[in-house]
DNA sequence: GCCCTGGTAATGTGATCACGAACCGGGCAT
DNA sequence: ATGCCCGGTTCGTGATCACATTACCAGGGC
């Protein structure tokens, strides 16, 4: 019973969570239970909570007056930190992936950018959201940086459920222009251009949501 | 029975290995049971393994063949990243630090960087990553950036054992001087001075480590 | 009508137990 | 002598139970 089907019940839990939240299913604010979670996958408290305790590690949880956690509403001030964080790791992470980028890399990117204009279009933002974090995470795996990617992808597990709920704002302007511009810049093998595309995209991100909630 | 001191028992053991943890006093490759750690703080095995969970997640610890949790040996690429990260990330801070940044403040990084050399000249391993920590941490707090604190301090916890481990062959080569130099950054006023002294601590400090493990 | 107070339900915390897997040792067969 | 098997020990995993704390709601007093 220990090992069902592949991997601890624990870390199952905590896979399918992360990644609901990181793709913005879990709407910011949602307060989550131990009980609740163990109901869900049928299990126990205490695989629950082990997954709740190593999500709230990562920031992608934050504890609650009585100990519940909750799914983070950000602050302006924060997402602009965030924001800062993207800007600075993700140009670099691009950066090591340059020189690694064959032509299958390539392909694949325009590939996954048409899935992010053809979900743009219909207006699909968990689509969007999840297309988008697909294409950047592609693209940085050729870094051979782990180190640097997990540090992004808790970013983008702190952004997630944000930008998914703003996704109305940012939607139509020019979401996936940025994306043609590094695979044009991957195709010439330009850093500068690529770097400073990746730039522009993170940050344009986040300008849609940066300031709407300066308030909290 | 259930909050002993202030918080949670799980929350306490957290604090307390990760303190541990990131000032080298837990060497690396050493493993750490569930069962011992639940033993040497008097609780039960719940805690224990919360604690373990959380410091997991952060890469405090990193999971063995048979589910066990050790000190991570790092591998000279990772720290590679790992001060990749540092050299873009800290400036940052300390820019944001800057503006704030009032005589108070100033004369208290003087006096962390005096114990940093004291702790120098006495071939204090623990004392001088304590130190060198205190005094960064201490200037970045300023920056009123909890975000981007936050990864930093987890990257540090992540070179905490190798640096405390390898600090032997960094010992003496002017590790204040970059110290200095930034607090002579901040009396100017001078940011970007301040940056770049920043960055060139860093990287010094990591350039003792890159390199010596690479076939690992 | 409003606020305070008491009780009940819900939830987190932690201990204990049972189970299974991995490691380590000695003993036996070839 | 060496390789293999088999037993015990150690340890992580997960379930269940007991308890403390908190939130929520209803009822009564001012």
């Amino acid at each position: 019973m220990t090992v069902p089907a592949n991997r601890a019940a624990h870390d199952r839990i905590f896979r399918i969570l992360r990644s609901e939240i990181m793709q913005g299913e879990i709407a910011p604010g949602c307060a989550l239970t131990i009980r609740g979670i163990a109901e869900r996958f049928g299990v126990s408290m205490t695989p629950a909570r082990e997954a709740v305790r190593r999500l709230g590690a990562e920031g992608a949880l934050t504890p609650n007056k009585a100990g519940r956690v909750t799914v983070p509403q950000l602050s302006g001030r924060r997402i602009e930190e965030l924001a800062a964080i993207r800007a600075l790791l993700e140009p670099e992470l691009a950066g090591r992936a340059r020189p690694r980028a064959h032509m299958a890399l390539i392909k694949r990117l325009a590939q996954i950018n048409a899935t992010c204009e053809q979900a743009n279009v219909q207006n699909d933002a968990a689509g969007y959201v999840r297309a988008n974090l697909e294409f950047h995470h592609t693209l940085y795996l050729r870094a051979q940086a782990p180190a640097i990617l997990a540090l992004v992808e808790t970013v983008w597990l702190q952004l997630g459920p944000t930008m998914c709920a703003s996704y109305a704002r940012l939607q139509g302007a020019g979401a996936t222009a940025h994306h043609r511009k590094a695979i044009a810049a991957l195709k010439t093998g330009d850093e500068a251009v690529l770097k400073e595309a990746i730039r522009a995209d993170v940050t344009r991100d986040l300008h849609g949501l940066d300031g709407h909630r300066a308030g909290f």
